[in-house]
DNA sequence: TGGGACCATATGGGCGTCAATGGGAGAAGC
DNA sequence: GCTTCTCCCATTGACGCCCATATGGTCCCA
């Protein structure tokens, strides 16, 4: 298994740490990635993480779109002025900074989100509503998988 | 016999585990798969369970479409976030997860439903309902081949 | 044809291992 | 010197692996 997938919560502790969940952990361990490249989603209220090669997705994103669009713009404020690496300690885990409260929202426990090829860290509740959210869009769709 | 057919009810024991019915082993060994991929329904109160080409056939669904928009965004909330790898243990059975049973109302025993090249984790009540109100669909646009 | 041995599946529980969490102490920075 | 960040160790609770038992069905043989 070579992607990021399923989701778990997790608790923050007194230190502000949060244990990264062990599947995810393996997945950054085969990549040989040490230090995560961090920033705030475009779409939803959440801080994704994954390898730095992450960082050269998305310039290729800003790059097929008109460079002075409304939207390259933001995207380069939130990809360049707001990604931040972060270690993760010998046990795995990682601070949740200010940088991650404050976009999130979350305060006492973390919603790891598998999404392929990065994962994402969200408020518990927040998570909740926009996975009913989609599922809902979904069924109005019609796009059964079957 | 390579696909899932039928359906039975098995109990979950205390540790909260429950046999696969040993059909659907069958079709998962010879299909040579290892670990289960599950993911709450899109339509029914279920969740379904296969093998891994089943993500592989969502996230070519996803490929397909631009990978930064709405719907491929909340897809793959869905699909990644949602889905889950679940490994069974050396007599064939799966642990049922609070993610099972909060989407599927499982409390005490859970029905298998085969439904061709996946099958289904049912609430027994809920399937009783769902199959019923399927037959009398079915009658109603005359649609019978009996 | 009826009874009994045999087999497969479903189920129950013991136990070791590992992940998640909590706390302490040393090191580095302000 | 005090705060903040790491690293290290301890605890506990969950999960995976193993073996044991039960239950129902099938096949063989008398």
């Amino acid at each position: 298994m070579n992607r990021f997938l399923s989701h778990a919560t997790n608790r923050i502790d007194a230190k502000g740490r949060v244990s990264v969940p062990s599947a995810f952990r393996a997945v950054l361990l085969e990549a040989g990635v040490r230090e995560l490249y961090c920033f705030q989603d475009f779409v939803f209220p959440a801080v994704s993480a994954g390898g730095p090669e992450l960082l050269d997705r998305f310039e290729k994103q800003m790059a097929a779109e008109d460079p002075f669009s409304d939207a390259a713009n933001q995207m380069s404020l939130l990809v360049h002025g707001g990604g931040v690496f972060v270690k993760l300690d010998p046990e795995g885990r990682l601070m949740v900074t200010d940088f991650i409260r404050d976009f999130t929202g979350i305060s006492t426990d973390v919603t790891f989100v598998g999404r392929g090829d990065h994962f994402q860290l969200w408020e518990p509740q927040a998570f909740a509503r926009a996975q009913a959210e989609a599922r809902e869009g979904r069924k109005q769709r019609g796009l059964r998988s079957e």
